[in-house]
Parts: structure tokens; C-alpha cells; sequence
DNA sequence: CCCAGATATGCTCGATATGAGTATATTTGA
DNA sequence: TCAAATATACTCATATCGAGCATATCTGGG
């Protein structure tokens, strides 16, 4: 136990006390309202998957995460309001549920059109296994790549990268911010650099956020120009990467992503998007799916069972094109071995 | 990239436009506060200190975060309405900033006597160099151990845990759960041997949130009983651990311990923790006060040399007690060099 | 002045984990 | 019946990690 004698004093100078002003006193000038959005993941044939839902039937309405506002009369958490709305949106009761991030950004919200109320979102990943997906209601499952094909890494480094990002972003970088940044810590450069694995320097897939802001920033999202960042940006409209998302839906799902990408290395979240029987090979490719790159074979086999993640159920599955795997199932003991089972594919190894 | 062939469409059976109900429709049902709060961590004299407020100047009074309500009309951003926050109530300028998490259960904000509105807590961590708060205004600075002794293994693992916590903990897990729980993943019993290391297992110094909402649950902190919770819990009031604080406050602390002993292991945030030049035995002191546990010394200087996060300054530091030792500073270019560098001390070596 | 005590720093060594490759086992389908 | 495909087992060089020994250089006291 600590004493006190660690504690500090510092001379109250200005006696006010300003620790409790605005909280029940000011009106309504402090309320805002709370979104509540929901990036659920799934991966389907290996193909990792978000649900999407439109604002209307129209084919050509925007895309976006389900959502809706937290009431506080209604819901007596945030998570638990979230799920309400996924159930009535989409007709499907979330199991794994994590929160993300709080979003606040003025303008960040604008809608054409919109009176845009002050909104603060708050994101959130779910993990739901592809058989449960069935009982959906509305809304479509759309490749989580489809929105970022930056990060697709799993037929090697795509081809986008160098071909159309790299040399617009180094072109962004070279012309000069508009008001004189208070001393960025990083060059945009660099930044460039780090995010996208450009010069030698090594990809990180967990970065999907920084790259998706860095993107944002020099204009080659829509996002960016619904926003109203074209004035600023641009004299010739550049082309713009991936499918665009209402509101800062898309931040939120990258968000996801990148929270996905490193949480299976800790956690044994992966075995919430497998079915209850699986081969190694499908979890190989499970995880490949949502991180990108390959991974050696023999190694991942010796990583998850060295792991004591799975253990085996006895029975095999034929018709694999060779010969038979062995079904594992997912051995929840290991969550009462170790603190931080997870599927430890180093970070950085890839390229 | 993607062909959308991987698209799956779900049939629209309910056609209603929910998506969109609620945001600009209904009127203030779903509007709350925010409270924005942030727990500034520096390091002072080997101790991880946490900057307190009080109400009023009355030394009673309880102790809480900085914080204030997110004005949506005067802060462009969520933190920047914290910084402005933190700015009027300390007299602080806060340098690295960043969000922790959304608290946003009802009943967790009450106070005696309180109205209680809706609030929605977003947490942040705030990290400064001890130099930096002289300057300060008001608030005192309070070793985070105070707040959380079973955390404090500096000198070994904290006697509490054995001869306080654990009893009652016990105690509690065999009382049964009040209303049936909804299918409670793990038990009790497993729950508290794994967040506390007990029979065996190992200390996962960043389970802090972890610990403490399971306190929380037993009815073992003070909040516990402030928000209610007793009569459901005890017959005999037990002992209450740990020093209060106000609203949620100890909550958004342990998740911000939790976060700093993570993060240290990836970024090198620990330097914001740093004067400009230390020695390696410093930088060892630092991140033992904030993980716990005794590091092996010549094996941290291999570890931070090796991962190329210091480079010498070519002076000395003299009168140390011995040899001199040598100075270092932070090497900005590792940022530059790998994708996530830190201090990547082993967990789960502790004990 | 010299030595004990204290700290800083350099180096070794065994255990373990990791990356990469080779070899063997079993199936399916032509 | 064999080729092709996949599953699984094993090997080996290397990197990393935990732990300890050894040396360097200061301060303070006799």
C-alpha cells in the first residue's frame, strides 16, 4: 500500500469551482445526440464480410453500418441499445460485441442536404459466425474490401498501391498544407511511408485507420469531398478509392478492421467467426482472410495447436482434395491457462 | 481488388426506412451529456501519479478526474474540448492525448443527492512529463497505487491480494448470483483466479479494468455501495479497497493503467513519460513504476539498445553511486524503422 | 592514498521460439 | 493404378530471451 506521503499538493490559485460547471446547470447546449453503429463481421468462403444497410430500397441509396440513437430512457447501456437497433434493423442478435471508438468530429456528419444535428458516434465490432447469418431480414453482406482494396494482401501486395495511391499521395505530400500545421510530429512523407509500406518500409495491417485518414486527408476518398474538403484540396478531381459509406461509417469499419487484425493475436475472438467444427486449414484461412498475407503452413499448424487453442474432435473431414483433415473444435480451457490466448502470428512479417 | 461477386443480397422483408429514424426526428428523448474526463498520468520520483480534482476546496470533499461536458458548439473536437477542459480547470497544456473508452451504464454517475441526468463518459489518457506539472493550478497529484493497491508489485506481489481481496472474493463467488445469470461464459471462480492470479495463475499486469469491475461486482469498492449495489450484496458490510472517486471515474482510471501498461509495450509512449535525457536505469525505474515487476537490468539495456528506441547523448551522468552512467534520448528515427516499437517486456513474465 | 561498496556496462550460455524446408501419409479422380 | 492434391510429421539453422558472471568506474570513509 502506497502512503500518502507520494502526494502532492499544488496551491489552488483560482478557487472557482469550475470542476462541476455545465453538468446539470447549462441547458441544452451541451447535449448531443449518440450514434450507435455496428461494423459486424463475418467470413464467408473466405471472403471476410461487414453488413451493409441502405436508407432506402433504391439499389443506388448509400451504404452504411446499421444504426441508430442511443435513448437513454430505452436502453440501459450503450451495448445493450446497440443490439436493440441491430435486431430491429437487421433482425439479427449479436453475440461477441466490442466498443471501438467515440467520434466526434464537427463535419464529419454532413449529409447532402442535411441539417446535421450534432451527433457523436460511437463504433462498434461485432463477430458473428458465417452459418448464423442466414436469419438476416435486410441489409447485404459486402467484402470488407470492397470499401478498402488497399488492404486486400492476399493474393501478394495489390497492385493499387503502387500503381494508383502511391503516386498521389507523394503528390499530396509535396504541395504545401494550407495553414501552417502546428508542427506535425511525422513529414507527410514519412507518414506515407509508414502507413503504406512504401521505400522498404514494412506494411502493417493493423494500420487500417491511419491509412484510411491519411487517404481522407489528401482527398482520394469521397468521404472526403462530401465533407467539403474539395474546395481546399483539389484542382483537378482526383479519382477516389473504394466504396464510399454514409456519414464516417467507413472510419468506423476501419476501425473494425484494424481492431479485428490485432485482436485475434490475443484473444481467441477468431473462433467467433468459425463454425463449431473446423479443419486447421480453414482456420489458416480464416485468419488469412482478415489479416491478408500467407502464412506458413506447417508453422500455424504448430503456433495454434503448440497453443492449446484447439483441441481435436476425432473425426475428420473428407473431401478436402486429399487427404482427410482432422476436425479440431476450440478449447475454451486455454482461456483459463493463459492470459492472452490468441492466434500469435508475428506483426510485421509480412511482404 | 474485389468483384462484388462476393456480394450476398439479403431479401428486404421489412421495408420500413429505420435506418434513419430518430437522428433530426425526435426531439431530446435521445439527447444526453457528455462528460469528457481524463486521467494525466506523469511519473514522479518513481511513482505513477494521476492528477485528482476536488469539488470544492473543502479537503473531504471526493476526489475526481479533470473533466467537463463536450460543448458542441465550442469544440470543433472531442479533444479538443478536453484539452480546453483540462486547460481551465489545471492550468495544464496537455501534450499526448488519447481516447480510452464510452462509459455509459446507468446508475454509474449517481451521487449522492444528484439529479443524475444522463451522462455518457468518454475517457482519455493523458500522458506528461514530470517537469511539465509545476506549473499546475489546482488538483494535487496522487500515486495511482492509492486508487488501486493489489496493482502496486514493485516490491513484490501486494500482501492485500493474498490476505484481503482473496477471502472475500472467495466469499463472494460461492454466495450465488441473485437473478439467474444469462449463461455467464466463465465462472466466478475462474474469473477471479485468472484477474488476480491466483492457485497458480499468472498476473496479467493489464487485466487493471478487469480487477476492478469484478471488485466492483463483489461489492468491494466504494462505489459499489454509492451507486446502489449494497443491499442486493451484503450482510455484513465489508471492507472497501482502494481510495474513491467521484461518478466514474476510478473506472476510466483503471481502464487508462490498463491502457498505459499495454501500450508502452508497442509505442513509445513511455518517453512522453521522460525528460529529454535520462539514463537506461531511469527508463528501467519508469517502466517498472508503471508495469510492476522487477526487470532484469542488463537485459532491459539489451532490449531498448536492440530495438534501436535510445541512442546515446555522449554526456554522463555523475553521482549515481557508482559508475557514471551514460545518457540517452529518445530516438525519433525508430518511428520510422519499424511499424510498432516499444518496450516489448514479455507478458506474462511477471511474478 | 586505497579500499569497500555501489552502480554501470559488457558478455556468455542454455532454453525456447521462429522461419523455412524436407519427408511422409492418405485421399480423390483420371 | 498412379498422379495430383492435401494433410501431417519432423528437422535444422537462427533469433530471441532469461539468467548469471565478469569487468568498469565512480563515491565516501579510514
Amino acid at each position: 500500500m502506497i502512503s500518502d506521503a507520494n502526494l502532492r499538493r499544488i496551491p489552488r490559485e483560482t478557487l472557482e469551482p469550475t470542476a462541476r460547471r455545465g453538468i446539470a446547470v447549462r441547458p441544452d447546449t451541451s447535449k448531443v445526440e449518440i450514434g450507435l453503429n455496428a461494423a459486424i463481421v463475418a467470413v464467408l468462403d473466405n471472403e471476410p464480410v461487414v453488413l451493409a444497410v441502405r436508407e432506402s430500397t433504391d439499389a443506388s441509396a448509400p451504404e452504411g453500418l446499421p444504426f441508430g440513437p442511443f435513448e437513454p430512457l430505452e436502453h440501459r447501456t450503450l451495448e445493450g441499445g446497440l443490439r436493440a437497433w441491430v435486431a430491429e434493423q437487421a433482425g439479427l442478435d449479436l453475440g461477441y460485441v466490442e466498443q471501438l471508438y467515440s467520434f466526434g468530429d464537427r463535419g464529419r456528419h454532413a449529409e447532402p442536404g442535411d441539417a446535421a444535428p450534432h451527433v457523436v458516434s460511437i463504433g462498434y465490432l461485432a463477430l458473428t459466425e458465417a452459418s448464423h447469418i442466414q436469419e438476416l431480414q435486410r441489409g447485404l453482406w459486402r467484402s470488407w474490401y470492397h470499401y478498402f482494396p488497399w488492404e486486400d494482401w492476399r493474393k501478394g501486395r495489390p497492385d493499387i498501391l503502387e500503381t494508383e495511391l502511391a503516386p498521389r499521395l507523394r503528390e499530396w505530400a509535396e504541395r504545401p498544407p494550407l495553414k501552417a500545421s502546428p508542427e506535425r510530429p511525422v513529414r507527410r512523407q514519412d507518414r506515407i511511408r509508414m502507413c503504406f509500406g512504401l521505400d522498404g518500409a514494412a506494411w502493417d495491417e493493423e494500420k487500417v485507420l491511419e491509412r484510411y485518414e491519411l487517404l481522407y486527408e489528401a482527398g482520394l476518398v469521397e468521404e472526403a469531398r462530401r465533407d467539403g474538403r474539395e474546395a481546399s484540396l483539389s484542382w483537378s478531381p482526383p479519382p477516389r478509392f473504394g466504396g464510399m459509406m454514409r456519414f464516417d461509417h467507413r472510419r468506423i469499419l476501419a476501425t473494425a478492421i484494424g481492431r479485428t487484425r490485432a485482436k485475434i493475436k490475443y484473444r481467441p475472438v477468431i473462433f467467433e467467426l468459425m463454425p463449431g467444427e473446423f479443419t486447421l486449414f480453414e482456420l489458416q484461412k480464416t485468419v488469412e482472410a482478415i489479416l491478408g498475407p500467407h502464412l506458413h503452413k506447417q508453422n500455424f499448424r504448430r503456433l495454434v495447436e503448440g497453443a492449446g487453442l484447439v483441441e481435436p474432435t476425432g473425426d475428420v473431414k473428407t473431401r478436402t482434395g486429399g487427404r482427410p483433415a482432422k476436425l479440431y473444435r476450440f478449447r475454451k480451457e486455454v482461456l483459463l491457462e493463459r492470459p492472452a490466448p490468441g492466434v500469435r502470428v508475428k506483426p510485421g512479417r509480412v511482404q
